[in-house]
DNA sequence: TATAATTTAAGACTAAGTCTAAAATCAGGC
DNA sequence: GCCTGATTTTAGACTTAGTCTTAAATTATA
């Protein structure tokens, strides 16, 4: 809790309880939620918190860098709470999302493309869960 | 317009003059539309047709495979004429699609991953267009 | 304590996508 | 051509994700 808040204080953001609840369960989380997920999540630490504070609450925390955004799922924006570069997979069946280690797949060309500028780049995988 | 005829019955699409519509554009559009681009679009050809006709035909394109559907513009779905594989350069700041030719990136590992069963994949890169 | 600034809450609003029910159209048989 | 059943379209309603608005609450500062 105490890193939180420090972490907070260091990204130029106000803590406050909704904004420690929120930034917890986002910073620890493995998943890849979206912001109404986070909300019904969040209301079991923070019963009184608002829908557009968890929403405000994320963009703030996507605007400083603490989170990622992706656009992977149908319908919804996700947060990701790994901010190194990764790639992912994309469960065909459910629509859920994995992290894929940058490592695990090697990419070459993306940088020298003719006539863009590429900034950042990731592999986006779909396909289905293998049963162990 | 007869091919575009043609290709609906071979796909076992009943054409209609909505669906030929519907279906000259996206098949013959080099961008990524969204329905509702779709449409504005579409309504110039064929002005009585409802916006729910427009979303019903783009998804039956898809699922009879002849136009994709991809997941890379925040809020929308984009549907995209060229099925073959290929990746994707998304412009930061106008929200842009453009594709980029299979070739002109080389990926390995995608398809060994642990755990995963990858059907297919793509490149997405994220940039600014370079001045021409 | 007072004041200004910031944040929250909750409802309203917008836009993308889907649903619904009736009307229109199409396909096939006679 | 007519009839009937099946399919498609229409247009508005509906749902949901994301954003906006305004007043209240809270925080920061003097």
């Amino acid at each position: 809790m105490t890193d939180t808040i420090d972490l907070l204080r260091q990204s130029g953001i106000q803590p406050t309880p909704q904004r420690i609840a929120v930034a917890e369960f986002i910073l620890g989380s493995k998943t890849h939620p979206s912001a109404d997920e986070v909300f019904v999540m969040v209301r079991q630490t923070c019963p009184t918190v608002s829908r557009a504070t968890v929403y405000n609450t994320l963009n703030l925390l996507v605007e400083k860098g603490l989170i990622r955004q992706q656009v992977l799922r149908e319908g919804t924006i996700i947060f990701d709470s790994h901010v190194a570069a990764h790639h992912h997979f994309v469960d065909e069946e459910t629509g859920e999302i994995h992290d894929v280690p940058w490592d695990a797949v090697q990419v070459s060309g993306a940088e020298k493309l003719i006539g863009f500028e590429v900034h950042e780049f990731q592999v986006v995988m779909r396909g289905r869960l293998r049963a162990k």
